[in-house]
DNA sequence: CATATTTCAGCGTTACTGAAATGT
DNA sequence: CACATTTCAGTAGCGCTGAAATAT
């Protein structure tokens, strides 16, 4: 895992690059919310449903960028941690409105403060100006 | 896959971010690179023999990053497409040396040119200064 | 005997596909 | 009927573990 030992055509192209910060980041990220008895995914659909409201799994697919099916599965363990409600959609019974409960609000402020924490630790190196400039960089890769 | 609608706590996210342009980037080496009818741990590898010569396996999965285990089934590939040779070390008979052909080098060119397009393809909205900001502050963060 | 290398068999995770069941 | 949503079963890729076989 010693970057530094890679051959310099790699340490040179932007996809090698990215998938080793990604994968740095994922482990580290992935250890903080595992400690917290959560997954990736399930903060991703927690941070979709505060910022969007009581929304169709479709919806939270969309927003999360997760798959519909893999959403089915992540809101079933957050129902089960009472950090979301499940309930059949009135006017449009195919669908489940997803809503946050208190506790899933509250869970969610925790889990920021835990992940600000991981963000910093990988990024360590960079100054806090570099890090906004990465952050740029890579929203603007994204068209954001 | 519209990384726009996510909500703004992801989309102000490093780890978020680094994932989301790591994904993209994937898909886009990793497909031009199967038209060409190899893996991109399989240019990992040939890239790491160019720069490192012949080499034992277990050092090219030093330097490559690929697991040991995997070395060894992109090896055989790599091996009956004659990109590269595997001989037994004289020296110390545990190990295999593995050596580029002159097909192999000749093959590692050609991939070089087809990856810059696939670099430039998917960092297309940045400008060629960008860029190289983007690789030098993702080369801090690896520590490079 | 302890260690190193190659190889193989298999596992856990993740992203995804395809289709059934339900409803509009 | 065509289409949308939820759900489930299953697949492919990838990184990894553990151990056997071989050699130092």
């Amino acid at each position: 895992m010693d970057s530094a030992n890679a051959p310099e055509r790699l340490r040179a192209m932007p996809s090698w690059l990215v998938g080793q910060v990604a994968a740095l980041s994922r482990r580290v990220v992935g250890d903080v919310l595992e400690a917290e008895g959560l997954h990736r995914s399930q903060y991703a659909l927690l941070a979709s449903l505060e910022e969007f409201g009581p929304v169709s799994q479709a919806e939270l697919s969309d927003r999360s960028g997760l798959d519909r099916s893999d959403v089915v599965r992540w809101v079933d363990e957050l129902e089960a941690a009472g950090l979301l409600g499940r309930t059949r959609d009135p006017g449009d019974r195919r669908r489940n409105v997803i809503a946050l409960t208190v506790a899933g609000r509250r869970r969610l402020r925790q889990l920021d403060a835990v992940l600000a924490r991981a963000q910093a630790s990988f990024l360590d190196p960079l100054t806090p100006a570099e890090r906004d400039r990465l952050v740029a960089l890579l929203g603007r890769v994204l068209g954001l």
